[in-house]
Order: C-alpha cells, then structure tokens, then sequence
DNA sequence: GCACACTGTGGGAGCGCTCCCACGACTTGT
DNA sequence: ACAAGTCGTGGGAGCGCTCCCACAGTGTGC
C-alpha cells in the first residue's frame, strides 16, 4: 500500500506540501527556511501550498535534525515566591517575555525553586535545573539574581552554553555576557535630587552588602556627596537588605544615630515602605521634615504615604536586551558585552 | 567504516547505553521509560551505564516518536504588562511553576500581549498563541484571564487539545475543566465580617459587571446581606472595575448616593485604595467611619493607610490545582472537573 | 570548442527515540 | 508428553525534519 500523503491527518508534513506544491521536500524545506537558492515560482507556489494546508514546521523533528532546540531558559536562581512578588523580576520576566515573542525561540520559564519538603537552599532544584540546561535541551540561557557563590553559570559556561546574566555579576573573572541598570547612576540621581532641594544631612538606607546592586547604589549614593563635597559621616549610612523589615530597622537605626537627617536615600522601595513607617512614627513628616527616596518604582511606591520618589530601572527593557544579546550570541557572534542601561528619577511627593 | 558508538562526544545516545551495559537499545528504552517488563539484573546494569555516562533522554527525538512534546503551555490572554503587575496572575503563575517542577513537564510561557506597534487588541498574539498550540507543540494548555467573547476557548477544544482554565468561565456551555477561587464566599466572608462588627449601612464598589469574578464577588454580598435580613438597596451598589481609578470613582458616586453608610466591601485591592482615598478626601475616618473591605489580598494591601482587611485568594494552589488537572487529562483521564478553592478573611485594621 | 563555474533541484541518509512484531526460554495445564 | 501461554529480549521501521551530495541546465572564460 503506498500511503497517499495528502490524506493524512494531523497537522501537515514538508511532504505533504512538497506534494501539493509540485516539488520536492528539499525545496519546500529551503523556503521554510529562508534559503535563497529557490527560484521565485517554485517559491511562491510553495508558500501557497503551506498557507492552503495551515503547515507548521514540526519543532521535535526540526530539533532532532539540527541539534537546536529553539528554546531558551530563563533561570531564576530564586524560589517562585520571590520572582512574581519583586516587581524587579517580574519586570525583567515581562521584557523577556515580550522580546522572545518576536523572535521565534521558545521560552522556558526556570525557577530553582526551594522545595517546600527540606530542601531549604535548593541545591536539588539547582542540580536539576544546571542538568537540564547543560543537557542540551536548551540553545542558551538566562541566568537572574545570582548569588556570589552559584556554580551554575561556571558550569554552563564550562558546557559551552551561549548565556546572558541579568545583573551585574560579583567577581568579573567570569567570561560573560551581562546587563545591568546604572544603579550607582540611579542612586547619584537621587542624591542629586536630594541636594537640589537644599537638603543637607543626607543618610541612607543601604542594600545587604553581599549584594552587587545594594553596592552599587551605595556607591552611587558616595559619589554624589562627595561630588558635592559632602562626605557622608558613617553614622548617617546604616545598612538595610532590600526588605521592608530590614528598611525599619536600618531607618529606626540611622534615626537614632543621625536624628538631624533631612533626607534618606533607601536602596528599596520596600525598605523605603519600612522608613516611612518609622519616621512617621518619630513624628517626622515626610517630605517636610525628613525627604525620603527610594528605588525601583515598584507598584508599592505610587500608593505608598506620600506617594515615593523613586529610581526606576528599565527593568522590561533589561529583559529584552538580554535576550538580543543571547539572540546575537546564538546567530555566532562570540563576542563578550557588558551594558548597563540608564536609570530614571520619578519625582512623587515623598522628595 | 563502523561508527563506534562509545566514542561519540556530545550528549549520551540510547545506542552507547546499551552498548555500555551489553543490552540491547529497546531494554534501555524499556528501563528508562519505566516499563516493568525487564529483568532485574538487565535493570540494574542498564542503570550503572546511565550513571556512568550522564545519559538523558532527547527530549525531540522522544517527541518526535511519541508525539508527545513534554511540554505544557500557560496562556495568558492578557498584554505581558498586566501578567506581572497583578497579584493574581503573578501567584498563579507561581503555582504553576511549583507544580510543574514536581512532574517532568517543561512549561512554555505564552502572553497575547498587546503588541505596541499597532495592535491593541492582541490580535496577532493571539493568533499566534493559537496557531502555535494547535499546531501540536505542546500536550496541552492552561489558560488565564479569558475574555467571554475569546475564541481560543474553544478552537483548542475543537483541536482536542486538553485544556484547564483557571477562573470560572463566561458561559457554561464549554465543555472544558476550570479552577477557581471562591469568590462568592470570600465576598460573603467579608459582608460577615462587616455586619458581625454592628455595621449596619454596607454599601459595595463592584467589579466590571462583564466578569465572571465581579458577578460573583456581588453576589456574595448580596447572599450575605440578605441572609441577615438587609438586602442592599441599589443605591449603596456602585459599579466599579477592580482598578484604581474605577474604584475611586465608584467610591465617590457611593458616597454621593448614600452618603450614610458605614461599611463598604470593594470587590479588588486596588479598588479599595481608590476607595480609601476618596473617603480620606470627604473627612470619613477609616474604619471608625466608614470600614472597607478589600480583596485579593495583594501586596499594596498590607502598606494601604489604614492596612486593608481583604480576602486573599490561594492564588497559588490554584495555578498547581491546574496543573493536577491538566495532568491527569494528559494521563487519559477524560472527566471534567470544576473545582472551587477557598478563600479567607485576612482581618487588618481598615475593618 | 571544451573545461569550468554556479544555480536550482531532488533524493538519500540520519538525527535519537519509541513502538511493534518476532523469537527463544521458561512456565503451566491437560 | 505436547500445545498454549507468559516473560524478557532484540531488531526493524518510522516519526518529520535538515543536511549533504549528485545532477541537469545555463552561463562564462579561454
């Protein structure tokens, strides 16, 4: 029996088009793949057949024929609940989303994820996660919120795996590609902002040390001062860790140690929630008595009391430049770039 | 020449398994696909040779030969921006995550999001969303946030592909499995709540009167309002649209109609903190007052001056209760289920 | 005039896997 | 004792695609 292919059902084969166009499987595979060595009718009537019969290349057997996947991953180095509940990943998660769209890569959404049942640092998630990736089910990677010691992007680089790191990583002995948000320009901006409205004993609110982002800001925040040749007193930094817990503390803190502040810059919008909480409890009214700034202008900080000035990262296109750069990287460009994009001050009523 | 299937690079093939452990490629398969016709001693050896060589299944070339991809999309018919700044999506889409981690499924990330460029509707998204699912890419789909009048529905029940939505949908006529939370008694919850403190006058900004969730939300109100013996007079129902703005302005014409009342269940968060201003605006305290109730339990609800009280969703047992279902769908299970999850009365200071 | 490109095309092989069928070695019933 | 199972196993075919090579047809240079 020979099988009649143009009665079959499912979803249609290159063979099937082949057939109803009136060439050969080859020429319908070089028009569905944008080669240029077709002639234009065999082209056009080729793109006939396909719109006829609704084809869509089977991605399994494409895969399984050029060692590619057309897929992804974009890592989060975090348990769900911390991705979707920072508006930072869920942003960067927005932009990346949006830019895969218009390639026509897949994306697969990773989280190492820790295991409610005792797996309390996520190693199993990590292994899991760094088998797959270097399991050759992926063309490249994402890799987010990485911390110091993760030995996954090592790992991957190691496996070959063409990646792209959101996020200035600690230690630049790694051969990567990154994107980062200018948090020390943020943070000058907000400082600046500071300084223009006349304020002069300016503390802040720090991110955890051990974090790239939180020194940046920090440093930001020196240079400014210093630019304005107002070296900050160690008594007016206290060191908070992007929480809004850890903001009360380092505020009830930087209160106690500074009580004449007239202005703070918070490396957080949610710490930034947390200072407010304490300054309107010390009877400081913001902006009056104390201006208060925070950063990233997450969803908190529009209905926070008083509404917060903020530094907003570009955080959507964040994600869609690292995805440009890992699209790059897969279309064999080898080389190595680092952009940081630029920050943005968003005035509201708190500064 | 005979290719020597031990020396290959590149990921291990079934082939050099079976060639490691003296079996033959079908027992390898056998072993690694859990099937229980196989020895124990042709097990085990098979096992070592998996360890040995880090051996993992290709995914496309698996896909290709059982037409079944591994691989689960979550859909959400919404532009990317709403999809991370909502609470309710971004829980969902942690449950799902969870619960995909637990099984061997990959899951595919889909938003129809509005394309800046000239398609407001989404259109083109979501034709390519569909195109793309019933283009046999995926074993089957969970879909989000569906509009009454959205066609994806039921093109991808008439493509057969297996399918979990997750809030109840517009019309019952589909013949699909669904998740959602229980809005109605979380809305009966929060009247209680409202009436058991002696409010008497209790009023409602509602959600859009076109969603499901809003109808429900109403109802539940009603429910409980006339089980006490007070069912609400139209004047203290005022249509809102669960957003900011729409909540405000629902606030303000509620007020106008009755200006009386001295409870009000506001059928969203963000809604409520609309709410909350404009009675901060017309000099009524809260809750001494007015008391609000808001619902979803989201992130700006713990900072809202007062803290709301509202009615959390369990968010993310939803996106993995979709999960379950949609995988034993997949497992062949071919029974619809409509499932309701509960939701609780999270109590802080606005009532 | 012939050797040599270069262009468009078709067909074969093979990617790594699962499924199906066939086959030998046991077990079991009569 | 022999037919009729069962169990574990191996090998062939084929999933739908891309890649490579072969080949006919048409220029181009000497």
């Amino acid at each position: 029996m020979t099988p009649d292919p143009s009665a079959r059902s499912g979803p249609a084969t290159l063979e099937q088009v082949a057939a109803l166009a009136g060439v050969s499987r080859s020429t319908v595979s070089r028009v569905v793949t944008g080669s240029p060595r077709v002639s234009d009718a065999a082209r056009r009537a080729v793109e006939a057949a396909v719109a006829e019969l609704g084809y869509v290349p089977n991605r399994a057997a494409r895969s399984l024929a050029t060692r590619r996947t057309g897929t992804i991953a974009l890592v989060v180095a975090e348990p769900e609940t911390r991705v979707f509940d920072e508006p930072f990943f869920a942003g960067i998660v927005r932009g990346v989303g949006a830019a895969v769209g218009r390639t026509d890569l897949q994306l697969a959404l990773l989280m190492t994820g820790s295991d409610p049942d005792g797996d309390p640092d996520g190693a199993h998630g990590r292994a899991r996660v760094g088998g797959y990736l270097a399991g050759g089910h992926v063309d490249g990677a994402l890799l987010l919120s990485l911390h110091a010691d993760d030995p996954l992007p090592r790992r991957l680089v190691d496996a070959g795996l063409p990646l792209v790191i959101g996020g200035r990583p600690d230690g630049a002995d790694l051969a990567v590609s990154w994107v980062d948000a200018d948090n020390r320009g943020g943070a000058r901006l907000a400082t600046e902002h500071l300084l223009a409205q006349g304020r002069r004993r300016i503390g802040i609110v720090t991110g955890p040390p051990d974090m790239v982002a939180g020194r940046d800001r920090l440093a930001g925040f020196r240079e400014a001062m210093a630019a304005a040749d107002r070296p900050t007193p160690p008594e007016r930094e206290a060191v908070g860790d992007f929480t809004r817990d850890g903001g009360e503390r380092a505020m009830a803190r930087l209160l106690a140690q500074a009580p004449d502040v007239d202005g703070v810059v918070v490396a957080s919008d949610l710490a930034a929630l947390g200072a407010l909480q304490v300054l309107a409890g010390a009877g400081r009214t913001v902006p009056d008595d104390v201006a208060v700034v925070g950063f990233d202008d997450s969803l908190v900080a529009a209905s926070a009391q008083p509404p917060l000035t903020t530094v907003r990262q570009p955080v959507e296109a964040m994600g869609a430049r690292m995805v440009e750069l890992l699209c790059a990287q897969l279309q064999g460009e080898h080389m190595l770039r680092h952009e940081v994009l630029p920050t943005e001050l968003v005035v509201r009523a708190s500064a």
